[in-house]
RNA sequence: GGGCCCGUGGGUUAGUCUGGUCUAUGCUAGAUGCUUUGGGAGCAUUUGACCCUGGUUCAAAUCCAGGCGGGCCCA
């Protein structure tokens, strides 16, 4: 704590989430919010730097499972959008219908995809032709392509990626990292011969997805969308949410299965070992800048950022101590960085001209995980001095430097899971029972707000729909990790293992 | 779609109801100098703001209208 009374540079209490993150987002330096367009952020080198090391580890997980990075164009002109409104209008009608969309014949229907869009309608002062929009996703853009690209059961499967900023015209409140129009996106394409390939591929994302968490140090909810809840062109879809510290859950990440829907209405077609044409089945995996706003909410606390050493854009901030008295320090402080950037690890020699606590206060803001002091009093000793950010401070031998922040680092990490998964637990309880007398379906005990909760469901969509509207909270799907013994549905009494959640959504 | 609120230096804030004493207050941040340097140093000097346009008035940060920007709540 600091001096009562004195405010940290104003940043409030991480009880007060709401008013926390918006400051935190800023006062690290990860932002700034006041460019003149709602919800397009600037983003600051250091924020930059942590979302760059994010992708990286995305671009790890791709480089691991065969996927290739593309480009595709920002602009996609309207009668692209056309294809795929059809698509999602008549997917979402049959959906609705109840019936099968191979079934349902359309007129023309707007599925409200050009409210969401950010139109191109002027090259100078000539108005287009034809008007174009900027990307809200890239599913229209590639699929044309692949149509061209694909001929033969041998030019599959195909796995694309890229990592693009895509514009989506929010009209709700913004929220840095959360909700913006201008999203920093990274979004898997891939193409099968048949819906097996497709279901390995989402097998295959659900394991990228945990290896990044466990990454971020973040626990996750897995869970299958409900239908009303599903991409309009999926046949399912899959989503991991992290409870943030309100009690509102986030949706970092999103794998949908289409398949063969798109292949129909992008004519995407093979050639297989018999000569004959058929569809392919595709999915698509996608992730945002959320990763980075879900690792500042869930991982912050009263004195700022707290960084996960695999993304932290310095593991390591080496502070020289009254270096104007002894010409010694500067020299030997710059020997220990070259040993530690020599070992991978990513540094910075703070050598501002000003008192030691102002350097430990601002790094600490900025979630540095590793603190290393050395003044002359260390250098007569051969020691230095190591402060974890998550509060541990000792002595350590400049001999060993390496060792020991590695292990440093590794305890930070530790502890940021050990932390998020209490957290996580705190913010997760069980649904009150529910009665159902004369008057309608009754909770024993109020809901509160800012919690989530779990409960074995086997309902209808219908069942969904009640618990929806009695606990004003949106259900989040059927979760992957089951109940080990059967227990009885909250709604309709049956056995079962199926475990759902209830929460409040971002 | 419906309702409500707000716009003052980089940040935050006083002043707006009741027009003049406001070339605009406090804190913080920034700059310069000297002294300082093992967890937020001190002193001195100093830079910096009334969202835009129009109206009312002798007089507008303040009242009115419109615009632009931001936020909240409800469907």
């Amino acid at each position: 704590m600091g001096a009562p009374g004195k405010a940290k540079r104003g940043i409030p209490p991480k009880s007060d989430f709401n008013s926390w993150y918006p400051s935190i987002v800023e006062i690290a330096d990860l932002v700034d919010k006041r460019y003149p367009i709602k919800g397009m952020d600037v983003w600051k080198p250091y924020g930059l730097k942590a979302m760059s090391l994010i992708d990286g580890l995305t671009r790890k997980q791709m480089a691991l499972t065969g996927h290739h990075e593309h480009r595709f164009p920002l602009l996609v002109p309207e009668n692209l959008l056309d294809k795929e409104n059809k698509l999602v209008s008549r997917l979402k009608a049959a959906r609705e219908a109840g019936v099968d969309p191979s079934e349902l014949r359309m007129e023309e229907e707007d599925s409200g995809f050009k409210k969401e869009v950010y139109w191109v309608t002027h090259g100078g002062e000539n108005e287009l032709e034809s008007p174009m929009f900027l990307r809200p996703t890239s599913e229209t853009p590639m699929y044309t392509m692949f149509s061209l690209w694909v001929r033969s059961h041998s030019d599959l499967p195909l796995k694309t990626f890229q990592i693009v900023n895509t514009f989506r015209y929010e009209t709700k409140q913004t929220r840095s990292f959360i909700r913006v129009r201008e999203i920093h996106f990274f979004e898997a394409h891939t193409v099968h011969k048949d819906e097996k390939g497709a279901t390995e591929q989402i097998s295959e994302d659900a394991t990228m997805v945990q290896r990044i968490l466990h990454d971020l140090c973040l626990p996750s909810l897995v869970s299958k969308r409900p239908v009303w809840d599903t991409f309009p062109g999926a046949w399912y879809t899959m989503a991991a949410d992290v409870v943030m510290p309100n009690g509102r859950t986030l949706q970092v990440a999103t794998y949908h299965h289409y398949r063969d829907q798109w292949a129909r209405a992008f004519d995407l077609k093979y050639e297989d070992q018999n000569g004959e044409n058929q569809f392919c089945h595709q999915t698509t995996f996608g992730m945002s800048e959320r990763l980075l706003g879900s690792l500042v909410g869930m991982h912050g606390d009263d004195k700022g950022l707290i960084m996960p050493p695999a993304v932290a854009p310095y593991q390591v901030v080496l502070l020289p101590i009254a270096s104007h008295v002894r010409d010694d320090v500067i020299p030997e402080i710059h020997k220990i960085r070259d040993t530690l950037n020599d070992a991978g690890l990513r540094t910075f020699v703070d050598d501002r001209d000003v008192r030691p606590g102002v350097k430990h206060y601002d790094w600490e803001i900025k979630g540095v995980p590793i603190r290393l002091e050395l003044g002359p009093r260390d250098i007569d000793s051969g020691t230095c001095i190591i402060s974890e950010r998550i509060g541990r401070k000792y002595e350590s031998p400049i001999s060993d430097i390496v060792n020991s922040v590695n292990s440093a680092l590794i305890s930070v990490a530790d502890e940021l899971r050990v932390r998020a998964s209490s957290h996580f637990s705190d913010l997760v309880s069980e649904l009150p029972e529910i009665s159902n007398e004369g008057d309608g379906h009754q909770f024993s005990s109020p809901i509160i707000d800012g919690m989530v909760y779990s409960f074995p469901f086997c309902g209808t969509d219908s069942d969904a729909e009640i618990l929806e509207r009695l606990s004003g909270l949106t259900m989040l799907g059927e979760c992957v990790d089951e109940y080990e013994k059967p227990r009885k549905c909250v709604i309709t009494g049956k056995e079962t293992t199926k475990k759902q959640h209830l929460a409040r959504m971002y």
